[in-house]
Parts: structure tokens; sequence; C-alpha cells
DNA sequence: CTGAAAGCGCTAACAT
DNA sequence: ATGTTAGCGCTTTCAG
């Protein structure tokens, strides 16, 4: 019987294997692996040769384990094919994997029993913390968390729980300017088409429109104030609202890029023109706002700053030297594309003719 | 010293603390957890009333280190940003988590640096499978995953390892419909923007489109055939290159939609109208492609599809009993809508006056 | 059918 | 500075 205990060829390539090959104890490659400062630089150096000569990967699962440390951050979103979460998602990956971490993304389409399986999967995995960017139903999550310590930041609905973040987007700012900007072209009726209403960041949305008309001294229209969802499809549904109605707006502002994508479809479909007969304005600054027809006049949410702020201070929450960053706010800024311009010189309150075929 | 060493209130919910709780072992507790049928069912159901009771979520971690299963499946994309991924990465993450697994995702945007990294994200975190939805690269990854033995599936360019499989997208089937359309409408010159001519994808769907030309009797002008990389900002680019050339075709078919949506804009901006003066065809059916404007007639490739097929046949490569799913064919089909007419009764092969200010 | 006990691969005391 | 060892929370033999 030839048996060769110690260096089975197909044996796995665990801790014991490469402290075998390095001449060294466990200890020492755990050591060296974390660059513990204490381990002499020509152990050091042995290990890591043989690491890279074994091609030896730590096991995470175990590393996570004993450690008590996923290095895993949550991210939750409400709706991925929204093209604003993609490019968040981007960057928080990005900034995240460059820190040492994994991320798990969730969406939750708004689904309220989407949304408990989506906090399950989190709390399964045992993530060190999750940034929960919905834009709405932080409450649903952040006790969820919080109750486990679990470190977690969501969007302007500030939170008390102690290891939990807050970012506030500063909405007025970039409405306020989009706002002049129309008043400044000649227009006085100015209509919105909301998110979906029972998220607190669409009301906020809103609640911001609303004060920028009254501070520029312009009317608020009830009947030009339509619900959306944030969807393509509900940009759409809602503009056809508006163009179902005795008295039109000149413009259009929207709570996010694609509704406004949407409303353009709408327009489209209507023959009517953008931005002869109606002036139209989005909000994120997706990539795609630079691409629609015509380009998009949106309100830019800078969504790399959302990231990178989220994963910053989720992290700062996991370091026990220096106190963690619990609140950013996020500026944003109107963005003039060419969906925009004077109303029509013939402009009157009454209901123009519709839909005349050209 | 009044100790209760039995039921501290602040000890971590373990499987210990359940069997406790449910006054059985934890061997109980872990068999009627995994659903193993020779548990007695009363144990099992004082079990769950306890797990229920305290809220008792398993560790993953640990059951991944002792099971050797990590229940993650792995996927990469090229480009999360390109609204196709986001749509593929929903129903594979519906299609993963109603299975029992969670999902890692990774995009390589193209990055050979970042494709050796993400290669190690997977390894390291020990994924059971991964779907490598790169359209291209696909080699780079599959020995990679191959030598540790980690079930793959990837796109267009069949494998031979054991544990991986292919989805072979025929494309033929779709881009025949296009030419044959255009055809039908009277184009004879029709020009093909790529995708990045270094993934096999992009190159099976050029060579795709010439073969199609060939079997309709159509020529195939090499200055009409422009590399872009799949990118919006790709597409206008090779859309200009095109606006540069004596010689015109009168339709432009394109590698994917952004590429189609970037020509639009392209063609905007050159105050050239579609499908008046080109018709233009995309390709995936991206949600999006129903409204720009005008909307783009495509070719229609499931990403629902492309994802379940992914999954399902992962899996069927983790389970012991019944041979795994190897190969999955993915059709594609033309979706018209409103970018492609006739070409111009005056349509000659002379350059046209361009760029006339209107 | 149930429980006791042996690890999974690693980190972090604790020794040396 | 390095090595030895005791777990992390769970699954899975192996006895009973």
């Amino acid at each position: 019987m030839k048996s060769e205990p110690k260096r089975d060829p197909k044996r796995k390539i665990d801790i014991h294997y490469v402290a075998a090959h390095a001449g060294v104890s466990i200890a020492t490659v755990s050591r060296a692996l974390n660059r513990v400062p204490t381990v002499d630089p020509a152990l050091a150096e042995r290990v890591w040769k043989s690491v890279a000569e074994l091609n030896y990967l730590p096991n995470t699962q175990a590393r996570a384990l004993v450690s008590g440390k996923s290095k895993l951050l949550g991210l939750i979103v409400s709706e991925i094919t929204n093209p604003f979460f993609p490019e968040l998602i981007q960057e928080f990956e990005r900034v995240a994997v460059e820190r040492g971490y994994e991320i798990l993304i969730a969406s939750t389409s708004h689904d309220p029993a989407k949304m408990e399986v989506v906090a399950r999967r989190m709390l399964e995995r045992k993530v060190d913390g999750v940034a929960i960017m919905t834009f709405g139903f932080g409450e649903t999550f952040i006790e969820r968390f919080a109750a486990i310590d679990i470190p977690s930041i969501f969007i302007d609905s500030p939170s008390k729980q102690p290891r939990s973040s807050t970012l506030s987007v500063d909405y007025r700012e970039g409405l306020y300017e989009a706002v002049q900007h129309l008043a400044v072209l000649g227009h006085r009726k100015i209509g919105f088409i909301t998110g979906p209403l029972h998220l607190v960041s669409a009301q906020a949305r809103r609640t911001a429109f609303l004060d920028c008309l009254k501070s520029s001294g312009l009317p608020a229209e009830k009947s030009w104030i339509i619900e959306g969802d944030h969807t393509l499809d509900g940009g759409r549904d809602a503009m056809n609202k508006i163009l179902a109605l005795n008295h039109w707006p000149t413009a259009i502002m929207c709570s996010n890029d694609m509704t406004a994508i949407g409303v353009q479809h709408a327009l489209f479909e209507a023959k009517l023109r953008v931005p002869e007969d109606f002036s139209l304005i989005g909000f994120d600054n997706i990539h795609l706002a630079e691409y629609t027809i015509p380009p998009l006049t949106t309100i830019r949410m800078s969504c790399k700053d959302l990231a990178q702020k989220a994963v910053r201070s989720l992290l700062s929450h996991l370091q026990p030297d220096g106190r963690p960053e619990t609140e950013a706010v996020i500026p944003t800024r109107l963005i003039v594309r060419q969906t925009t311009g004077a109303p029509k010189a013939s402009e009157t309150t009454a209901k123009p003719a519709k839909k005349k075929a050209r």
C-alpha cells in the first residue's frame, strides 16, 4: 500500500494545503493573507508565493462564518428595468467591489409580497449592510434591519435608528430651476405627472413641484397633476388623460425620465409635437435622455453620487474607528435640451382641435 | 448570582436555541428544516412552530460551508446599462429565487482586466453555477470554471466541457425576416451596424446578416457594414460614418436596439427622417423599442427565454438524477413597427443634398 | 426515528 | 513572531 497522505494531488486546496506547501502553520497563512503586520516578511513572502502557485482562493463562507462578516452589501431597488437603477447599480458595484465587498441585488417591483421575500433574502445571506433604493417603502425594511442591527441607508425619509443613514435629495433645487426655465419661456400652465403616490419620494417630488409653482407665482391646476407610476406605460397613460381634458397645460413636467419618454410617445401618437405643442421636462437624467427625439430636457440627479454616498455611509458604520456618516444631501440640477420651448403664440385656454390628421 | 444560562434573552437565535425551544435535538431541527421525510410529523410540527415563533433564519454561510453548496448562481453580463440586460436579470432573478437560489451579478464592461476580477469574485463566493451572458468572451471564463468543475452556460459558442451548456440563438431566423421585409418594401441597399467584432456573438449576427442578404439576392456593400459597439454612442457614431459616405444605403439594420436608438439620434441631428429617408431595424426588442419615436421595428430575442433556459440548464447540472439539459436554441422574430417603409421614389445612388436646414 | 458527535475551512484567542 | 486549539452554525454519519 503506497499511500501518500501529505500530497494527494486531487486534494482540495485549503489553508492547510497552503500551509504545508509554504512550510508554515495555518495561522501564519491566515495572518499573511489578512495582512497582519506582525508577520515576518520572509514568511509572508513564502505564503504569498504558495498562494499564487497553488491558485488558492480562501473560502468566503468559512471566513464569514467565523468572522461574523459576510462582506456582502445588499442593494434593494424598486425596478431594475428602469434605466436609472442599472446606472446606479453599476456604480454601487464598482465602489463596493473596490472596497472588497460583494453585492446582493434584489428588486421589489413595488410588490409588498416581494418586499417580504427580499428582506428575508438579505437577512438569510447576512449582509453587512443594506442600501434601500426604492424611493419609498423604506420603513418596511428599516425596522427589520435595525432590529438585527444591520446598518442601512435609504432615501428621503429620515430614520432615527442608530445604524441607519439617510440620503436626502434636494428636489426643490432642480425643480425650481425647471419651473423658472418654463416661466421665462412664457409658460404659465404647467402639468405634472407624479410617481406612484404611495412612495414618499414621489410625494416629495410632487410637493416640491407645487412649492416651486407657488414661489414662482404660477397657478396650480389640480386636473393637471396626474398620478403616474414611473414607467413608460404610466407616462403614456397619464398624458392621454391630460389630452382628454378640456383645458390643456402648455408644459408637462414628469417625476422621472421614463415617464417623460412615455409622454413623448403619447404625444407622438396624438400627432402633437414637442416642444411646439407641449414643452416637456423629465427627472433623473438617465443616459437615454440625451437620445430621445427630440433630446429630453430634464433634471439631473446623479446616480453615481447616490451610489457612492450610499456605499461610503454603509461602510462607515462598519468600521469601529471614526464616526459614521449619517446624512448626505444629493443635489439636483436642470439640464436643458430640446423638449422645452416657448408656448404657441395662439395658445388660449380653449381646447384646440384634436387629433386632426395631417 | 442569579444566572439563567438556558434562556438568555439576548442570545443569538441559532439552531441550538430552536432545538431547546422545541425540546428536540439540533439534528432533528436540521432534518425538519430540510424536509427529511423520516422525521416524525409531530416533531417536525413542533420545530416549525418554534422556528416561526423565534423568527429563526438558518445561517446560510454555515450551511454552505458544511454542505458544499452555496445556493448561489453567478450571472455575468457585459453591460448592465444596456436595457436588454436588466430585463434578462429580472427574469433570471425571479426564476432563481423561486428555486431557492440567490444570484450574484457582475458586469464586465468588456474590460479584460475586469473579467479577471469577475471570475475571481465568482470563484471566491463559490457559486454553484454561472451563466455567462456577455455574448462573447465566454472562452475566457469557461475554462476557469470548468477547471473547478462549476457548471456554466454561455451563448453562441459551444463548449466541450462536460458541465457546460450552450444557448444558441437562431439569428438567421429573425434576420432573414427582416431582410425580406425590407426587400418587399423595395429596399436593395441595406447597411448594417455591427456590435464589437471581437465578440463572437456580434460576428455571428453580422455573418447571419450577410447570409440573409445573399439568399435574398441583395448586394452586400462593404462600406455599409460599420462596426459599432452595442451602445447609444456607438450607434450614433456609426451612422454618422455612413452619412459621410458618397453613396447611402436606404435601410440600416443594427446589431442591437441601443445601436438603433443611437442611429435614430444621428438621423435626427442630421435632419433626416425615419422611415422616409432611412428605414431602420434594431435587434433585441427591448421594452423601450416600443417607445422610440417613431416606434422601432426590431427583431425580438426573448430575454425571458434566455434567462429561464439558463437557470434551468444550470440547475439541471446540479441535480444528480436526470441528465443535464446541454443545449437550447433561442428563436428570433421580426416585430414590425414604424421605422420601416418604402425607400424614397427619388432614390438614386447619388448622394442627396445633405443637412439642408429646413 | 432520534440524538451525539465529527467536522466543513477559517479566524482569533491563547500559548510558546 | 509563530503555532496550537477552540469554536463559528450547520449537516451528516453513526449509534442507539
